[in-house]
DNA sequence: CTAAGTGCAAATGATTTGCAGGTAT
DNA sequence: ATACCTGCAAATCATTTGCACTTAG
């Protein structure tokens, strides 16, 4: 487990511990699926990943944990249209993606304008802006490539 | 019916029979209210808008006919996480949003920098950028005065 | 005439929920 | 001990699809 899943995992089992809810042997499992993968998982890849370990657990425990532990700020979930959610374990705080349209992956690209553009939309609209939710499709480098 | 809704109705039209496909009275209906409404509605409020014209129409064609009219270019689709997709026919591209997390409600806000972030995401990632989603969320102006 | 379109009902697929046992604290 | 959890299966909910019947061109 690489130094940043080992953090990460931490705080989500520290937070946990404070909220004075169980610690149960698969809701950590789940912790660490989601502390380690280092892509955008869906339900589904977790699962997988966690039937190593728990051969029974249920799509059930998965979903009721994962929205748990959103509830605890640590998943960012990245809900896409059609398809199943997304998650992100690794930065858990609303940021913006480029999802190929071709082979589906989905990037984390830096993005210094987001700042300015939270300032001029406050500034426009009168809103108090608690979170976004950025995305952009198009086709990616190695997609492009191949055509 | 206002101008900007006969010049939006006049387009959907147009393509439409440009594309060969045929006119009947329910997806001229369908672009009608698509042309005229002025929020965001959902499949559900387009139909109920509907049945007024046509008792009998199915819910099957009115999604049918909203992912034809998107496929000529003529609705915008919001897909929202959890409820059910938004429409907008008077702005069929794509347009960043503010949603009040109070009241539902959806605003579309002009935002200079989106040039300059495409620009700067293009650069940063070597995607060739199709189309994008940017939504803020946060409490509308009505809604923090009234707390 | 005949390809397209419609309404209906059944199918889908992701997610949620009710319930009858388990188990962490 | 007991409130919280889990697994299972059934229930949801928005959306899609199969089919027999119409209808626009």
């Amino acid at each position: 487990m690489s130094l940043l899943a080992k953090k990460r995992y931490a705080s989500m089992a520290g937070k946990l511990k404070m909220s004075g809810l169980k610690s149960t042997p698969q809701r950590l499992a789940i912790m660490r699926v989601l502390a380690e993968s280092k892509g955008h998982p869906s339900v589904d890849e977790i699962s997988r990943r966690l039937r190593r370990l728990f051969p029974g657990i249920s799509q059930a425990t998965v979903y009721r944990n994962i929205m748990l532990i959103k509830s605890l700020g640590e998943v960012y979930e990245i809900a896409l249209a059609g398809a199943g959610s997304r998650y992100d374990g690794r930065r858990p705080y609303p940021h913006p993606h480029i999802i190929c349209l071709e082979c589906g992956k989905i990037m984390d690209p830096e993005l210094e304008s987001l700042r300015d553009m939270t300032r001029e939309i406050t500034a426009a609209s009168g809103f108090e802006i608690k979170t976004f939710r950025l995305d952009f499709f198009g086709i990616c480098p190695a997609c492009r490539r191949r055509k």
